[in-house]
This record gives structure tokens, C-alpha cells and sequence, in this order.
DNA sequence: CTGTATCCTCTAAGATACTG
DNA sequence: CAGTATCTTAGAGGATACAG
């Protein structure tokens, strides 16, 4: 039996949905786009840093996310973590030299993004206000 | 009645998202994250592609998601779309100047993801292995 | 050919409560 | 202080069918 056009389709697509999966750049952005991992990357710029003081400069992180995106920046090798076994406990935090170098990155889109997301805001709205919603 | 310690937390928590969501940087992560936006964009970079070239470029997405990814970016004023009434109707998209700057932060994460992203995976394994699941 | 409308699934993010 | 364990929810992404 042979397959429908969309039968071929879709193996296609799974196919190059693979490939994606391993495409480095591809890895970057999932790693990247996490809601608080700029953020944490960002107030370790300073040099080492301990748990409560990154919730101090993270305010909007709850603690559950600060903890999971430091455990995964730590997997990644972005980030060192210390712990001082006292009572009660301390940890601190470090940038490595990879996390610092991805938050070169990070500068970089900052500035795109300083230089060009209002107008891009501008150009929502005006895109919105060609094509009212009626209600 | 006064609020207590978790209710202060947490009304601190949503004042700072709040701020968080008009972040030009943070913004730019939303735009750019999407699954398919750096694919239509890189597809784009030799000039104008009509829609069935791009499925042709980018057989991971959906019909779907390859429209819904350029209603975005045309919103957003990083491609063009230009229709050409006849039967059948035929539509070209095309990467306006924003959109080719935008490229370059592409590019630039390209670069760093392809130099760092295969020890960014060793990493995750020896860290997965000296935390092995018991089954 | 290009585009829209539904329906469904999966998971990131958050709320809450608990422990060493 | 630092961290873990559940439960819930909103939304991105996908499958499918249909339309100008």
C-alpha cells in the first residue's frame, strides 16, 4: 500500500522536527527563553552571589522558579553552586566562565531589544488598529 | 488589618512582573522564541519567497504554524507580505530592514550556540549521571 | 495556492505547603 | 536559609477539515 500525500507529509515532518531537536542554535533558544534565566544570569554579573540575595534582585521570581532555573543553568554548566554545610545553610552562586560568555549574548540582545522593540510595539498597535476587532 | 509576610511577597511579586512584561529585552525573547520565527526569518535572507516555498524550506512546520508564525512577524514589521490577486492567489513574504537586523542577533546566537552548545550537552550528561533515576 | 476554524495535548510557570 | 513535593492553570504548538 502506498502513502497519501499527507501520510508523506507528516513522516516528512517528523523527520526534520528531529533534526531541529538537534540543532544547536535551536538548544540556545529553549535554553535561553526560560522566564528568569536572563534575569539570573544577569544579577550574577557581579560576582558570586547567595540564594536569598538573588531572591532580593529577582523580586518576581517565586521560589520554586529561582531554584529550578539555577539547578538548570548549574546542569548546563552556566552557573557554580557552593555550599557551606552550617545551620543554618548557605549557597552560593557563581557565573562560570561559559555563563559569562553566553551573557554576552544576552548584552547584545539587549541592546537589539532597546534599540527596536518600540517601534515594533508601535507597529503592533498600528497593525491591530487596521484590523479592528467588532464586537 | 495588616498584610502578612506571603501577602507582601506576593503583591511585591506581581508589581515586578508587571514591570518585567514591558522589558524591551525580555520582550524580544518572547518574539524571537517561537518556534519558528528564526527558521521563516533565515529562509527569508536570499530575498522574497512566496508561502509553498517557505513549507518548502521549513518542512517541520505546520501549514498552521507557518501562517500564524507570519501573521507575527508582519505584525511585528519584520517581513513584508504582498499579494498578488489572480486564481490562484499567490502571496510573497520578504524580510523588511528591521527584520534583516534582527537577523544579525540570529546569527551572532548561531555562532555562540554552535562554539559552546556540544559541551552545554556534555555537561547535562555527566550532571545526569551523578544524579542517576533508580528505577 | 493560501488561509481560516476547531479541537486536542503537553508543558512551563505559578500557588501552596512542607522539611532539614 | 535553602530546598522539595503536589496541584493547578494558561497558552503554545499541533492534527484535521474546510473555504475563497
Amino acid at each position: 500500500m502506498t502513502l497519501t500525500a499527507n501520510q508523506r507529509r507528516q513522516s516528512e515532518q517528523k523527520h526534520h522536527n528531529a533534526s531541529l531537536d538537534l540543532c544547536p542554535a535551536r538548544l540556545l533558544l529553549e535554553l535561553i527563553s526560560g522566564k528568569w534565566v536572563t534575569l539570573v544570569l544577569l544579577a550574577l554579573v557581579d560576582g558570586q552571589q547567595r540564594h536569598r540575595d538573588l531572591r532580593k534582585k529577582i523580586p518576581g521570581a517565586s521560589q520554586k522558579m529561582l531554584t529550578s532555573t539555577l539547578r538548570s543553568l548549574e546542569r548546563d554548566g552556566l552557573i557554580s553552586r557552593y555550599i557551606t554545610v552550617s545551620v543554618p545553610v548557605r549557597t552560593d552562586y557563581e557565573l562560570t566562565p561559559r555563563g559569562h560568555s553566553l551573557l554576552q549574548i544576552v548584552f547584545d540582545m539587549k541592546e537589539w531589544a532597546e534599540e527596536h522593540m518600540s517601534a515594533i510595539g508601535s507597529s503592533r498597535v498600528e497593525h491591530d488598529e487596521r484590523k479592528p476587532t467588532f464586537i
